[in-house]
DNA sequence: CTGGACGTC
DNA sequence: GACGTCCAG
């Protein structure tokens, strides 16, 4: 009888192993396949990245904005939930202080996010964080209203597609731009948004670079590569991405992946 | 959705 | 300055 019990000790022990090794085996395996933690922040010219709760940005000083503002878009952030928008507010993590709203009063451009209040709207604290100013920049309000809203709501379409994505927004920071208010904060004369869909092994991106006016254009006319807006910005883009991958993404300009339907 | 203007306390 | 209401693309 004492054998049995023994037996039946080891069977049991035996299995547990067999549980526990397999269990963690499925663990590394996920960590590998869809690197959930994959890291899609660029590269900062500046020095000053801010990670916020829901989004995270590196700040120009000069230029009084974000040189970038980058975030993670899922398919459960979109929400018909409806708050009351706030005022902005200076961001306190800006160690050189972001530029005060009033700069924007009476200049003849809107405060226009970079990420959008609403691609933060599944909660108040998400929504009212977008209301900073670290995440403004001067844009046209025929431009903000046209082709940029029209950019912003074809990333939630295509989170509704593709589940999840990486968005990356700025405006081009170069020199001699036009600037409002006392503080200076510059207009820029094109915006970009880069657009990452990280679903092994098909990964895909999309970059766009706008002229700051007015359009009805198709958006699919303002597409470019990746390596254009590098050029353009001195940032690198997800640095993270496997050399290979990275270059054969930014090199592309070819959006046959991306569902544009009517825009 | 993207925004601003204006009146009131 | 904050809040409510109204407006336009």
């Amino acid at each position: 009888m004492k054998n049995r019990k023994t037996i039946y000790a080891i069977i049991a022990l035996l299995f547990a192993c067999i549980l526990y090794i397999y269990d963690n085996y499925d663990v590394e395996e996920k960590n590998i396949s869809f690197s959930s933690n994959f890291n899609y922040l660029p590269t900062s010219t500046t020095g000053q990245i801010i990670h916020h709760n829901y989004y995270s940005l590196s700040y120009n000083e000069k230029f009084e904005q974000a040189e970038w503002v980058a975030y993670e878009l899922t398919l459960e952030h979109l929400s018909n939930q409806n708050f009351k928008r706030s005022y902005f507010e200076k961001d306190s993590k800006v160690k050189t202080q972001s530029a005060n709203y009033k700069n924007y009063k009476n200049s003849g451009y809107n405060k226009g996010h970079l990420c959008p209040a609403g691609d933060r709207k599944f909660s108040k604290e998400a929504f009212n964080e977008t209301f900073l100013t670290s995440n403004i920049t001067p844009q046209l309000y025929e431009f903000n209203a046209g082709i940029w809203n029209r950019l912003e709501q074809k990333v939630r379409y295509w989170v509704q597609k593709y589940d999840k994505l990486y968005v990356i927004t700025g405006g081009v920071l170069s020199k001699n731009l036009k600037t409002i208010g006392s503080e200076k904060v510059a207009v820029p004369t094109q915006f970009y948004k880069i657009i990452l869909d990280y679903h092994q092994p098909k990964i895909k991106a999309i970059a766009f670079l706008i002229p700051h006016k007015a359009s009805e254009k198709g958006l699919y006319n303002f597409v470019v590569t990746i390596d254009e807006i590098e050029n353009l910005t001195g940032i690198d883009f997800f640095p993270e991405l496997p050399d290979e991958i990275e270059s054969k993404l930014e090199k592309s300009s070819n959006y046959t992946n991306w569902n544009f339907r009517n825009f």
